[in-house]
DNA sequence: TATGAATGAGAGTTCATTCAT
DNA sequence: TATGAATGAACTCTCATTCAT
């Protein structure tokens, strides 16, 4: 478990901090539903009655923890596109940040796309909040730079949305899919660094020679 | 919803195709531990004591809606994939299939999904159960398949694994994604017949021009 | 299982015969809670309707099995109540009667004390109208033997009610105490012939010595 | 109701002893399966989730209480059966205890039986555990004594397990007999005072006179 | 802050019984 | 008679949440 909070006095941070640990590794395994507070409040080695003390019930603890996990992720993923100046940098750069991100953290994407399927209507506001604060907001800067990528012939992709749909899939899947390919093929894929490095050398490749021109 | 059984008495079809078409529906869309069964009874309009008399338990219709899922889904995919004989082939029938048939069936797409975050203990063993049925196993058939055109000089890809990491994730996720997509770009994506076909054409270009030599 | 009815049609027989003889078991085992009616019909192949068109209710099978039991048991006791002339012969007569005919069914045994632990209210009524239609009531025609043998200087005690409680016990308790003593002396009681028969002979040689002058 | 249990804290000893004190009352009436956990919560006058708060399971209850019973009960015979030096003082005390002791607790007598006739799997285990925590075991001690004292002439019976069957069942089956005994004969058998002391009377004179030499 | 006990609204499941055929 | 399907009430058990201290 990583503590993704930083900035609260040491008393607080011991008890809310060890429920947000336990929760995140909670509903990642579970799900919400799935998720029992009396779990939590084991794992996290204090009274249950102390979780709806800082956090007042399950589904704003749920939320908070969203949001601790999106604040720690997005804020990361924002600052590659913004300083990778061409296609092929990104290209480069971002499946790398993904894949070793993710396997560092695979409750984060676990819990993402639980709600993602499940509750779109939660995440995306959660989303949208997030990325308000950015001085120069992703929706407004990411087509702009793609449209300038594509019109500098630099990219053969001239869509924003097909252009993630192609992007962020091949990064995020592999986590969630990789059962399925175990089933489909027979084989056991471990999660070494060795796997990991050869997924982001195949996504990129994929993504250079696919949308570059 | 859509029938995905065949073949039982018209008695037998009534009471148990109906809970099993409002499970699919519930399932996909609060997952097993969010699902209700008194929710599952009021949509399929029979007594809830009929679920038990059925099914016995609700994990056990939840094993067996997945079992129909996935009955219905992967002898599809197996289908197109024996029947291309090149990789360009392939490229432009399977992303298509995927997308349309997801498309029409979101539930099947989020509950696979959910299974293999949730419990890939469960639906594993399931998959090849049902792999293990088919004459050509695609763990066998399918790594064959790749070398063979990996060494004619059809695929610039040999390792199967990496090969259906960077094809399945592009046609699956975009359903699970959209969300999020709309979150960063700020823009409501339709799911209409042309951004489907549009989709489905940037996959296929995608893959020919990143995996073929 | 063993028949205890006689006399109906071929066909009623079977199945209302079947019934009974699964219900007998069935209740044994389980009490009448525990007695589940999808398992008398299963022990019976029989359809679980066919219980309630036969019986009209689980209670009333019940009563009808606890009714056929006493009816095949009581009457016994009765004629070696009337035939025996003196106590002697009664101690000799009726503890083997009652030990071996409870050692073949084991069944009658628990039913009838489970009624007396739990409802004796049901169980009494029952009892007084099979006893009412014996020519010679027990209730008259016991206190009246016991007193002319007490006064003949035949038995030292005069008391009726304090004779029954100390003969019956003693031949039905084994049965259900078995466990107990088991436990106590840390052996298995075997319930083979050679057992039984020690035990009458213990029984009677204990009447024999205790209640004749 | 008796409390059976000592040595608790006093808040603890509320809502659990009240529970256990109401299912001790529930299960004699109604045995288990006929037991019901809302009365249960109903007589003890809390709320019913408390019952599995503390014990878990309507199992676990019922087994608890069980134990609480025959810790009761047991090291009672037990220090009776050791401080007996003769049979005859043995014939004398153990009678006037046995029924003493259920006419006070007749919730212990018919739970004991319904577990005897129902699921010695049970209770023999539980017995034996008890048992095993005496110093002296009574599977050593009963026979011991009891072949001492044939061989020194003071007892008729040699075998313990004869011995015992005939006395247990004199001292605890009047209890469940008495709605028989009362249908055969058709009378009222109060359970007063005077009543009790003439069985103790009956059994002990019987026990003397049938198994003293 | 911290705790153990308490609460109430349901959850899944069971089961005797009835219905339609 | 016989059957499989249907019903509804009740049952055990769970769980987020609150209370008293």
């Amino acid at each position: 478990m990583v503590n993704l909070r930083r900035g609260m006095t040491s008393k607080e941070k011991h008890a809310k901090q060890k429920i947000l640990d336990a929760s995140l590794e909670e509903f990642a395994v579970f799900g919400f539903e799935g998720a029992r507070v009396d779990r939590i409040a084991q794992k996290a080695d204090i009274n249950k009655a102390m979780i709806f003390y800082y956090f007042s019930s399950k589904q704003n603890l749920y939320r908070t923890v969203i949001k601790e996990v999106l604040l720690d992720f997005i804020p990361r993923v924002q600052r590659v596109v913004m300083e990778a100046h061409t296609p092929e940098s990104l290209f480069e750069i971002l499946p790398a940040l993904y894949i070793r991100y993710f396997s560092a953290k695979k409750e984060v994407i676990k819990i993402i796309c639980r709600e993602m399927i499940h509750s779109p209507q939660n995440i995306t506001p959660l989303m949208r909040e997030i990325f308000a604060e950015f001085p120069d907001a992703p929706s407004k800067m990411l087509p702009r730079v793609i449209r300038e990528w594509h019109s500098k012939g630099l990219l053969s992709e001239s869509d924003p949305v097909q252009f993630i749909f192609n992007i962020v899939p091949l990064c995020l899947f592999p986590f969630i899919a990789q059962p399925m390919v175990e089933a489909i093929l027979d084989v056991r894929i471990s999660d070494d660094k060795d796997f990991l490095e050869k997924r982001i050398q195949s996504i990129t490749h994929l993504l250079k020679r696919g949308l570059l021109p």
